[in-house]
DNA sequence: CCATGCAGTTAACAACTGTTCTCCCACATT
DNA sequence: AATGTGGGAGAACAGTTGTTAACTGCATGG
């Protein structure tokens, strides 16, 4: 069944497509557990008994959202983290991608940034499944680096974590960071700069009181 | 004008209260965006219309329940950096405080995390401002440690900030921790306990590779 | 003790919501 | 060329929403 191919099938995913940007650009202004599915239908233009061809409910395409703005994402974490450079060059480098990833998709960061704590259920689950394997991904790139010597698994993910997180908290400053001020973006990546300076510092001491040291 | 006191100031005051009540529980399942006016007049059993004699709309009880519920967190936050004691001993302090709040107003707790990046700007807004006091309070707090000496304000208000955040993402974990399962609850504690103890050795040895070290 | 103020009520409104069922017709399949 | 599948439209439904207006009754201040 279904050539996956066709005048058809491509028209579906072009609506498809439609519902989930007019979705995300009404969530500019309010949150997913107010959006309504008419609402939704009447930004692209179609009847409102047409969603249901595509999604079951609002809820459902709210998860939807989910893959696709943290399939956006990911690349980015990857190559974020990837080791390449000194400390200091690979802390502006993060910093500076993060940016560019908030300018070029920031409706796609502002509802994960919302949605994550959000209220609805499903949607707040999907972001942290991803979320996790975010982390993990992370872990297992600093395992890969040479600072990491030593460090026990659980210690590894607890960075990990900090990373994440610490990159969801800057993307979101980016966020409320008036487009027109560049001054402010400036303030912005200066202090994400410091924090991660001061992780970084934290992490390289981080085995200095350890047995391990006198253990030759 | 208007006796402070009496019988029917008291009242107003009463039902003011059940109004936000009933709103902070009606927001454990949904966005403070899609809370209804009638919904909560009727979960506090008035007529809707009355709604208006306390207050403009659903968004200006959003900001007085900000007010409300980071004025409950304001004292924890306080005596969560107080300086007492050894480092580790303030860690495991400070998050175990973190946990009793979370566990005395969770709906507080949630209500915050959830509207800190929600869909109703003037919360936002206030909340935002709200944590700009908090930042500034932990960074006078910390300017006041000895662990301190040569740090620059700039660099005070950065680390104050990363204490801040780690702060709110330890409590929004605790309340999605079940709570039911204390062996969650505990593994939440460690992880978070090892992230302020790497951000404190990073605190220890942010100073090393200053000039200032060889000044002697 | 009486007049005023004001928290709360009742009724009504136009607008909006999600969901159902029935229909249509362009496309894909044979 | 005939058949049928499925995206979309249309109308209708029972509820819900925020807001208005005019009201009632009681604590209050003179």
């Amino acid at each position: 069944m279904s050539h996956t191919s066709g005048i058809r099938q491509a028209q579906k995913q072009k609506t498809r497509q439609a519902l989930l940007d007019a979705a995300l650009e009404l969530l500019e202004g309010q949150s997913l557990s107010s959006l309504g599915l008419r609402e939704v239908t009447r930004a692209v233009g179609i009847a409102p008994t047409a969603f249901y061809r595509h999604f079951r409910s609002v809820e459902d395409l709210g998860v939807a959202l989910v893959e696709e703005a943290l399939g956006s994402l990911h690349p980015m974490i990857r190559t974020t983290v990837t080791p390449a450079g000194e400390g200091e060059e690979r802390i502006a480098r993060a910093i500076e991608l993060i940016a560019r990833h908030v300018d070029a998709y920031p409706a796609h960061v502002r509802f994960i940034a919302r949605e994550r704590h959000g209220g609805v259920r499903p949607v707040r689950e999907a972001i942290q499944e991803q979320l996790a394997r975010f982390t993990a991904e992370v872990g297992e790139a600093l395992a890969g680096d040479a600072e990491s010597a030593g460090w026990s698994e659980e210690d590894l993910l607890m960075l990990a974590q900090l990373y994440v997180d610490q990159m969801l908290i800057t993307a979101s400053l980016f966020l409320e960071a008036p487009a027109s001020s560049p001054e402010e973006r400036e303030r912005v990546s200066k202090v994400a700069a410091r924090q991660l300076r001061l992780i970084h510092v934290g992490r390289q001491h981080w085995l200095d009181g350890t047995d391990t040291a006198g253990g030759r």
